[in-house]
DNA sequence: ACGACTCATCGACATTCATCAATATGACTT
DNA sequence: AAGTCATATTGATGAATGTCGATGAGTCGT
């Protein structure tokens, strides 16, 4: 096993933080743990719908940044319980938040969550360029 | 319907590029269609798995930038055809590339395919700003 | 208080997906 | 040619997910 042309002792001990303890020096030395990709893949399957996506986008471009729950039903052309099922599992990742304002609730983009998350995402290739 | 304290005249005409005809200004003037929502989010699922992000970032960090295919299992812990499904899914959307060297093969990571993701999340808030 | 309206929850269903054991395919070695 | 090794494919299975109809929980106006 493993293509011996690259002989750094075994495997398997380059992933730390496993225990929960953070890596010493913040920039981690070895690749991402499985806690850590447990956590940033939530995140990214929060976003990886076509019908999220949109709604994000339609936020987005609205005027104020501010669009109620009703006004997403029928430009997606999706039911409303799909809908407020979608907006569940974005607020719950952060993505977007939520203002109960009378008898409608607005939502807004989640402050800087979905540049966390590209940034997240960035981050794995920018150790590569460090190691490269 | 349409909480009708935003009354631009009706929805769903808003989407552009359903036809597949590109927006007008290459900058879009309303918010994401169905095709580009489907096309981000196909990408986004292939980034959006735990074990996925791990051979993303298990090559981020590998000296050279490259990692043989049999050294990903003994790592991530997971059987050899898992490894070779997840290699497949990543290959598909671009993220990682394999280059088949005798009897191994190769892989690195696609050139700035992930750069690219990222760029494509960002741009979501980024239309949010010129809005707001 | 009643009715109308907005949104969430529940139950059900179909689809997709991650995973593995078994097997096939292809490449190198002897 | 036979054997060994690396990777892909197949088939099966259990879990997660997107979707909707029906219903429930609040909120406003009359």
């Amino acid at each position: 096993m493993t293509s011996d042309l690259i002989d750094d002792s075994d495997t398997t001990e380059t992933a730390t933080a496993i225990d929960g303890s953070e890596a010493c020096c913040s920039g981690s030395t070895g690749w991402m743990d499985r806690n850590t990709a447990d956590e940033l893949a939530a995140r990214l399957s929060a976003a990886a719908d076509p019908v999220r996506l949109q709604v994000l986008s339609i936020i987005a471009h609205a005027p104020g940044g501010e669009v109620c729950a009703c006004d997403f039903v029928e430009p997606l052309g999706k039911s409303q319980p799909t809908v407020s099922h979608h907006l569940k599992v974005l607020t719950e990742a952060g993505l977007v938040e939520g203002d109960k304002r009378g008898r409608w609730i607005w939502y807004r983009l989640g402050p800087s969550a979905i540049d966390d998350l590209a940034g997240s995402l960035g981050a794995i290739v920018a150790e590569s360029a460090a190691t490269t």
